[in-house]
DNA sequence: GCCAACGTTGGC
DNA sequence: GCCAACGTTGGC
C-alpha cells in the first residue's frame, strides 16, 4: 500500500464536503504529472492526506482512501464545466482520475508552517517553494510523521 | 524546438 | 487581492 497527498481549496471542496458525500471522484486535475500518479500508481486502499490550500490556515485536514482506481474524468467532456477540455476525445480521454472515500477528519488542521518545521518532511513537494503539484506521493516515513503530528496537536 | 506570452496555483 | 513561480501554448 502507498500513501498520497491531494490538495483542494476548501471553498471548492473541503474535508467536510467529502465527509458528507462519503466518496468523490477527484475530477478537475489538469496537470500531467498529477494525472500520471492517479492513472498509473494510485491503487485501491491507498491512503490519502487531504490538504486544504488557499485556506485559513492552509494545511492537512484529514485522511481519505482510494475507493476506485483510474477512470476517465467526466468533466473533461462537459461543455459547461470549468474543467472542460475540447481537445480530449471520448475514445481516448486525456484526463484520468481516481475516486476517494472519507476516512477521518483531524481535530484541527495541521498547518503548513508546522509541516515546514519538520526535517523529516523537507523533501515533500508540498513544502518546497514554487511547487504546485496537486497530487503527490508521500513516503512511509513522511506519512508516519504527519499522522503523529496530527494526533498530537 | 525555442521561447515569449499567457494563464494558473497557492502562500501570504 | 497581490504576485512569484510555474506549466502550457503557439508563433516562428
Amino acid at each position: 500500500m502507498k500513501y498520497w497527498l491531494v490538495k483542494s481549496e476548501p471553498d471548492e471542496f473541503s474535508i467536510d464536503d467529502l465527509a458528507k458525500k462519503k466518496r468523490a471522484g477527484w475530477e478537475g486535475v489538469r496537470n500531467y504529472q498529477a494525472r500520471n500518479f492517479m492513472r498509473d500508481l494510485m491503487k485501491l486502499g491507498d491512503l490519502v492526506l487531504f490538504y486544504h490550500s488557499n485556506a485559513e490556515p492552509s494545511g492537512i485536514a484529514g485522511i481519505a482512501k482510494v475507493s476506485k482506481e483510474s477512470h476517465p474524468d467526466p468533466s473533461q467532456f462537459e461543455r459547461h464545466s470549468a474543467y472542460y477540455d475540447p481537445k480530449s476525445k471520448k475514445d481516448e480521454p486525456t484526463w484520468m482520475m481516481v475516486e476517494i472515500e472519507f476516512v477521518e477528519k483531524f481535530n484541527r488542521v495541521l498547518p503548513l508552517d508546522r509541516l515546514k518545521a519538520e526535517k523529516t518532511l523537507e523533501n515533500m513537494p508540498l513544502v518546497k517553494k514554487g511547487t504546485r503539484l496537486s497530487v503527490m506521493p508521500v513516503s512511509e516515513k513522511e506519512w508516519a510523521c504527519i499522522v503523529a503530528l496530527a494526533k498530537k496537536s
